[in-house]
DNA sequence: AGTATCACGTGATACT
DNA sequence: AGTATCACGTGATACT
């Protein structure tokens, strides 16, 4: 049984993409495959590896007749693709066989047999043949991208079939993809999802947690990975390379920050899984093609995946941090989750203009607070109490973040004067403002100004339900010609400066 | 003269495109320009408008043989290209027709004569031919990218080039592009990009300020705009459509949020340019092809332009409000940015934590401020000379965000207790604390602790410049078969919890 | 050459 | 059908 290990790890794979290439609603990594298996009798394209020194692109474009209009990445993909629908193709049929091993070596217990029919991908199997809670998802991601949960789809599909075919299958894959189900015995039987700490976010630390038990298993993972490489290929068919292990601390690292900081919010790990699947699906089928153009254009993709991995992960934690709003599909969108956290940094943090003015050669004293708020009031209060002259232009009004004070001269008369707490961080904090015992008439000519084009200060609440950032349609300057019959009227209003010109 | 301004507007967007062109670190939308000449002669597409039923693709992929393996936008835009190319030829004729016409009909006191080198694509001219200073760009980008500086330098050329040719040209460029150059007077001949207000924020406030003087300028652009259009085809030549000014002022709005709010603030507008730029590239030859899945293709990639730059802007805004690290080389890159900003929200509002606690049974009472500040080491010092237990875990000292007091007992007694100013935004707000008058003997049976899973909390120097995000290096698990020779030794220390394994 | 960044166009998909 | 969103792979490019 031990020998069949590594063949019924691939054979898991494919279990799951034959399921979900016949559903529908399937998803991204299938979409070149429908291609790449009728590529086979198309169009043949072959890399030559000795390519001529064409230095404009770094992949070096191979210079056959047809490619003088082709990148060399498409040729390089499809040359993937090519390759990868005749490996698919052979473990369709060594997958075929194995099931029907499985299906003689143990008496079936379940009726719905996922087995049999989801080694043929001519019909059209899908929920009928697996269970619905198999699909049922719970992630701890908090707002899951359709893309996150058809991935963990995936693998708890995986996991239910493995669990039929065999265990040793389940927690390979498994140990691979972060899913937080194998911190729970998959030795149960029952399909996942159903509890076990859904929600916590130490689930994601339970990656690789039964590595120990599973040697055998990282063998295979290290074939597939180092298949990848030229100079690990002495040693692919070895299985004892010694530094297996922290590869996989690696993968946790990566995803969690270096565990620096911010262990209970959101780790990061919209598609961690993801990256280390399609690695194998793209490489586990072109051992025999590598070459140096490849491994670059592999490695390409790998890396810019990874930095919009990055990026969109820092953009949903920032969506964690905003005040959260009755809506919750408000904070679904980046572009609204952004939209919150400049609103949120913008009205407690004065931003650029407290840095000039500290720079500046009249002393500046900047009160920050928010508008609205006891501070701001009071403050204007105050200065309303004492006369003091309030600039506040049109379109402002008295609840804004910033109060400045122009003192002419050089320095302060000695009292609790000083920044508050959101000014901290930029080193300009000195004591804390206490409202009880200060007032306004210690300073010399003191001038007091409102705005200083920061914003306006409505509500967060308004921020993220207002959509003020011109959702695009059909007034849209740039789609007005092809969306005809809009923006006439309502646009119209909006003037530019007409003074300027001189 | 007038009748000519059409064409000659025409011809000043080629010569820009023929120096850069020419310029070894040129530019984008050249890319697909030389593929684009050569295509004439190579395989010939052409669009069929009668498409098959072919439902999968919302763009109705042409059923060719050859676009088997093909997807339909590639189609789609060789066919573009192909277009533009010819129109690029016809144009180029057109224009070193009108260039010799220029030359004779104006004495040439300029010796480094544009405007004949430039007409010919084959040559190297750039910097010889055009002076070094309208290379050099003043932008109101805090942090510009290679992107946007040359887009500036396009534009500078271009209007460097207009001032020997023709005003017209000139102030038609400039009305279309958003330059800040377009308000300090053309007429006058020397570089832009000297004084004349440079980095101030009212500069982009005078776009299409003098558009009610080029009417005939506008007429162009219509034609440009409206040949992508089917419906305003009647139109094309007439140059008398009613709605244009109101077109101009939206494309105002859409790049500062509608005017709502941050006038000062680095309005959004890192490529608002190159919108309308590449869009004219993009429908300026194709008048005669319009069809309903050319429409569709442009305004998918018009839209999903305008979201990138949208996020994009967004992620540069945030970049303008988190404080400024003495190397600015931090703030260029967007996950650097987005780090920024996360910390920065992070250690002012102690996130969703805090609308947990509020929600609870237990009566929580949240201090928020920052680590180090005054108030967190006054809190400290507090708590401890009260002998109140503080737990601290490893790994957290004593500078935390967050000082928490629960209070066993359904109320606080009465007194200066409240949220800080931070803590606003959230609705939490109520009163002040004072200090100086507060006593933590006031509270029975306090008890206080720290970190509750909040951030460790660096200065915000060290957060931008360390790279806590792992670098993607030969360390990486996803590529260390790639890049062989590395992650031995020192990734092995950070360990996964084995604990867990039941 | 290794390790990144960015803008881009593309296909799939969601919500009216 | 109109108007969006997202993840993706790709080419160009930057910095060692």
């Amino acid at each position: 049984l031990n020998s069949l290990l590594p063949e019924s790890g691939i054979v898991a794979d494919i279990e799951v993409e034959s399921i979900s290439s016949s559903n529908p609603d399937n998803f991204y990594e299938l979409k070149s495959q429908p291609i790449a298996v009728r590529s086979s009798e198309g169009i043949s394209l072959f890399m030559v590896t000795h390519t001529p020194a064409n230095q404009q692109s770094p992949y070096q474009p191979l210079s056959l007749p047809l490619a003088s209009t082709m990148s060399s990445r498409v040729l390089l993909r499809q040359q993937l693709m090519r390759a990868q629908a005749q490996e698919q193709e052979r473990r369709e049929q060594q997958q075929q066989q194995q099931a029907a091993q499985f299906m003689a070596e143990r008496a079936v217990s379940n009726p719905s047999s996922p087995a049999i029919s989801v080694s043929s991908p001519v019909t059209r199997p899908t929920a009928t043949q697996v269970p619905m809670e198999v699909l049922k998802v719970q992630t701890h991601l908090e707002n899951p991208t359709k893309y996150h949960i058809q991935q963990a789809q995936r693998q708890q599909v995986k996991q239910y079939l493995s669990t039929t075919l065999g265990n040793k299958v389940a927690t390979q894959a498994l140990a691979l993809t972060h899913s937080p189900q194998s911190a729970s015995a998959p030795e149960q039987g029952h399909p996942p999802g159903a509890g076990s700490t859904p929600n916590s976010p130490m689930a994601m630390l339970n990656i690789g947690s039964n590595s120990e038990k599973e040697i055998d298993v990282i063998d295979e993972i290290i074939s597939l990975e180092s298949s990848f490489n030229d100079d690990m290929l002495g040693l692919l068919d070895a299985g004892l390379l010694p530094s297996t292990l922290p590869v996989s601390a690696n993968l946790l690292d990566v995803y969690t920050n270096q565990g620096v900081s911010a262990p209970a919010i959101a780790v990061s790990n919209s598609c961690p899984a993801d990256l280390t699947n399609i690695k194998r699906e793209l490489t586990g089928s072109v051992i025999q093609h590598q070459s140096k153009q490849c491994k670059l254009y592999l490695f390409h993709i790998i890396v810019e995946r990874r930095r919009r991995f990055n990026i969109n992960d820092r953009i949903k934690e920032l969506g964690t941090l905003i005040p959260k709003s009755s809506d919750p599909i408000c904070q679904w969108r980046a572009n609204q989750r952004l939209r919150g956290a400049l609103h949120s940094l913008r009205f407690i943090r004065p931003q650029s203009s407290v840095a000039m003015l500290s720079e500046s050669e009249t002393h500046w004293v900047f009160f920050g607070g928010r508008g609205g708020s006891v501070f701001s009031q009071e403050l204007e209060m105050q200065a309303r109490q004492h006369g003091l002259p309030v600039a506040s232009p049109s379109g402002l009004n008295m609840s804004k973040l910033a109060v400045e004070i122009i003192k002419q001269e050089s320095d302060l008369k000695q009292g609790a004067i000083g920044f508050l707490e959101p000014l901290a961080p930029l080193g300009l904090a000195s004591t804390t403002l206490d409202l009880n015992t200060f007032n306004f008439s210690d300073l010399d000519n003191p001038v007091m100004t409102f705005g200083l084009g920061l914003d306006p200060d409505p509500s967060i609440e308004d921020i993220l339900m207002e959509d003020t950032l011109s959702p695009i349609s059909a007034s849209d300057p740039l789609l007005s010609s092809v969306s005809p019959g809009a923006s006439k009227t309502s646009s119209r209003r909006s003037s530019f400066s007409m003074e300027e010109e001189s």
